[in-house]
DNA sequence: TGGTGATCATAC
DNA sequence: GTATGATCACCA
């Protein structure tokens, strides 16, 4: 019997992640009556909202993680034909105001990454969406190594940020986290703190996780 | 061709 | 616009 509650402890969440292993996503569609789109193009989070109802995460777009009882996020992540994490991975929106005294451990990105299940999902473009298939989700928190990385780079960033010097970040910084857009569009515009120290508009960003990072994540749960 | 910058759906 | 869920697509 396919169960859609909320799992009660973690040990009940990590099987029925396990449960889902092996299934693919038209069968996962097909049990909760939803279509298979013929790609992503036009609705990217698709994947992702499919596994949060199978494990019975809280639905919605409340600030919490998705399994408020147990606080642990899911995630799942695409993989190519080498198993290899295909895209980086979303974390949170990039605080640009009213963050001065932020701790890391009060950030956005160590409560988000504290306790991870990380649900692998086959993407290699040969394959049709239904096609695809779900791997073995597995329960993550950081090493103090990652966790090291992680706030050195939220530090760097966050300093960068008070300083006003949003605009100057580009993809390119960051060795574990990086900085990106996160909106509808390029035109979005959101407050943040000006060169000159005075509010201005920009465009909102969110914080992502390397493909590097992800990857030695991946390969310390999976010995091939 | 992979990574950076841009973008898509939806609820409120 | 902001929050949730992410992947697309172009260009160096």
């Amino acid at each position: 019997m396919t169960n859609y509650q909320k799992p009660e402890s973690e040990n009940e969440l990590i099987s029925r992640g396990q449960e889902l292993c092996g299934k693919n996503l038209s069968q996962l569609a097909s049990e909760i009556g939803w279509p298979v789109p013929e790609n992503l193009n036009h609705n990217k989070g698709w994947i992702g909202q499919l596994i949060e109802i199978h494990l019975g995460a809280s639905a919605g777009n409340l600030s919490q993680p998705d399994f408020q009882n147990l606080d642990i996020e899911l995630k799942t992540i695409p993989l190519n034909a080498h198993h290899k994490a295909k895209e980086t991975t979303f974390v949170c929106v990039v605080p640009l105001l009213n963050h001065t005294g932020l701790q890391w451990q009060e950030s956005c990105v160590y409560k988000k990454l504290k306790k991870v299940l990380w649900v692998p999902i086959e993407a290699d473009p040969a394959l049709t969406l239904g096609e695809r298939k779900v791997g073995n989700s597995f329960l993550w928190s950081p090493t103090e190594e990652q966790l090291d990385s992680l706030q050195a780079d939220w530090e760097e960033f966050m300093e960068l940020i008070s300083l006003g010097q949003v605009k100057t970040i580009t993809a390119h910084q960051g060795e574990a986290l990086q900085i990106r857009p996160k909106a509808a569009n390029s035109s979005i515009l959101t407050t943040g703190i000006g060169q000159d120290g005075l509010r201005e508009q920009t465009l909102p960003r969110g914080f992502y996780l390397r493909t590097h990072f992800t990857n030695q994540i991946l390969k310390s749960y999976f010995r091939f």
